[in-house]
DNA sequence: ATGCATGAGGA
DNA sequence: CCTCATGCATA
């Protein structure tokens, strides 16, 4: 059967790729609608997509288990001089270097979690089972900026992964997005991994027996760096022929990354991942095991949505496949675990906005008619909205790139184009210009894959959510 | 899973 | 200022 045809799978991709022809009925909502009790849309909209697609698949194991943090601080004379102070442990999750297996015990319902003995005594990191309580800051420094200790990766040491950030790319990755795959992969024609002999070994559950609970495992100290620099970004070719080859794609192997293979690709290292007992948290850290560089439980979570841009996914398959086989072949996968180097990073972030459901659908509304705001025009929403400029600016920045990775070709008519900078104030000219992100060329047959801009497309519906004030604007 | 934020790099 | 990759914090 072709599994992702009519799986179910479609969970991670709220607005599916496969343009699903929901135009003027497409749902509405998500972010514009979701508690807006000051307003709401008269018809039957939609409510929040991602409601539809639930979370069945793997929803039950994955969810919970994200982030993990514990509660000892202080023992911070690792790493790079301790920026750790004691004092500010009030904030939310992050990781440290050292774990005590004596909180363990602490932990609210993992009590019982047993750490095996391979815990290394000094550099062992729990993962799940400690948590903080519930030490929230972020309403105490109410005032703006909260102190924050983060967790940092550092750049490879190892000169072996000659990519540290997104800096060499395929210069082209220009076919549209996730263009309405049509194509559907067989089942069991997925094989790109030698190794693919998911769950080889009965051993292989990272999680031990002792305690029923998945993803408890710990970090081993091994400092061998693992130096392979198998994502050769090579930016020639980086066809997505559709529909072609199969086996190919060996970790080390170019990328001739296909639509298809990345969509694949994700969903089988999802698979896989779950089925070895990973969190997507899990993988970010193994990965900075494996590479040095390590990406969080959002990155993970992206890649396997298909969330990135597709330049991203290229880039990150590489590595994500190695960690796959890696944990596929290795015997103890816990080992894949083990945080390389963290620190705390005293610095000052904004603390995050939360906008109303009201604003929110104010700003889809500017959004609509105009996607990329000039500065005058951002002062302007932010005045309207009584929001800060920043806010506004970065919403904008965010919704566009939001727009691109989730480019779906929701359909043809009621498209969205992608509009130039407007010369005039709120009073934007439409111009349409073809986002880089998504080329309509490879979509052949396909109609110009539209912007993704989902929740409000009905500016009637918009003004009766909008205030007053703000119709006036957006009528002209 | 996703909203808002940060920061690098590029005009 | 923007885009893009990425992450913290949160729903």
């Amino acid at each position: 059967m072709a599994d992702r045809s009519h799986t179910p799978d479609i969970q991670s991709r709220p607005y599916d790729f496969s343009r699903a022809r929901a135009c003027s009925t497409h749902v509405l909502g998500q972010e514009g609608m979701g508690n807006a009790s000051s307003f709401q849309l008269p018809h039957g909209v939609l409510p929040d997509p991602s409601l539809l697609y639930s979370k069945h698949t793997y929803g039950a194991i994955t969810a919970a288990t994200t982030q993990s943090f514990l509660p000892f601080p202080p023992v911070a004379s690792d790493y790079r001089g301790s920026d750790l102070q004691v004092g500010d442990f009030g904030q939310p999750k992050h990781w440290f270097p050292f774990a005590a297996p004596e909180y363990t015990s602490q932990v609210p319902g993992v009590t019982a979690a047993t750490q095996p003995t391979n815990l290394s005594p000094q550099i062992a990191e729990t993962r799940e089972q400690i948590r903080l309580p519930e030490i929230k800051t972020e309403e105490d420094n109410g005032e703006g900026y909260a102190t924050e200790m983060k967790v940092q990766q550092y750049p490879t040491p190892a000169p072996s992964t000659g990519m540290t950030h997104g800096v060499f790319y395929p210069p082209a990755w220009n076919p549209s997005f996730w263009p309405g795959i049509t194509h559907i992969t067989p089942p069991g024609s997925n094989n790109q991994n030698p190794s693919a002999s998911s769950a080889s070994s009965p051993s292989l559950s990272p999680s031990p027996p002792s305690n029923g609970i998945q993803g408890n495992t710990f970090f081993s100290v091994n400092s061998n760096q693992v130096s392979s620099e198998p994502q050769a970004q090579n930016p020639a070719s980086n066809t997505r022929s559709s529909g072609s080859s199969s086996g190919g794609c060996s970790d080390s192997e170019e990328e001739n990354i296909t639509t298809e293979e990345l969509e694949q690709f994700a969903k089988e290292l999802k698979h896989k991942r779950i089925t070895l007992g990973f969190t997507q948290a899990d993988v970010g850290l193994a990965l900075g095991n494996l590479y040095g560089k390590m990406f969080s439980q959002t990155t993970i979570c992206r890649f396997e949505a298909l969330q990135l841009s597709f330049k991203n996914m290229c880039k990150l398959k590489p590595l994500l496949q190695r960690w796959l086989d890696e944990a596929e072949t290795s015997e103890n996968p816990q080992d894949m675990y083990k945080i390389e180097r963290v620190f705390v990073d005293t610095r000052k972030r904004k603390r995050r906005t939360s906008l109303e459901g009201a604003v929110r659908s104010a700003l889809e509304a500017y959004f609509i008619k105009c996607p990329k705001p000039n500065t005058q025009e951002i002062t302007q929403i932010s005045d309207d909205l009584g929001l800060e400029r920043d806010v506004v600016r970065v919403w904008f920045c965010n919704r566009r790139q939001k727009g691109k990775r989730l480019a779906l070709p929701l359909d043809e008519e009621c498209e969205g184009h992608y509009y130039e900078q407007s010369p005039s104030p709120l009073n934007m000219a439409p111009s349409p210009i073809q986002s880089q992100a998504y080329p309509s060329s490879s979509y052949t047959g396909a109609p110009p894959p539209s912007l993704y801009m989902p929740q409000l497309h009905r500016p009637d519906v918009l003004k009766q959510a909008l205030h007053p004030g703000l119709v006036g604007h957006l009528t002209g």
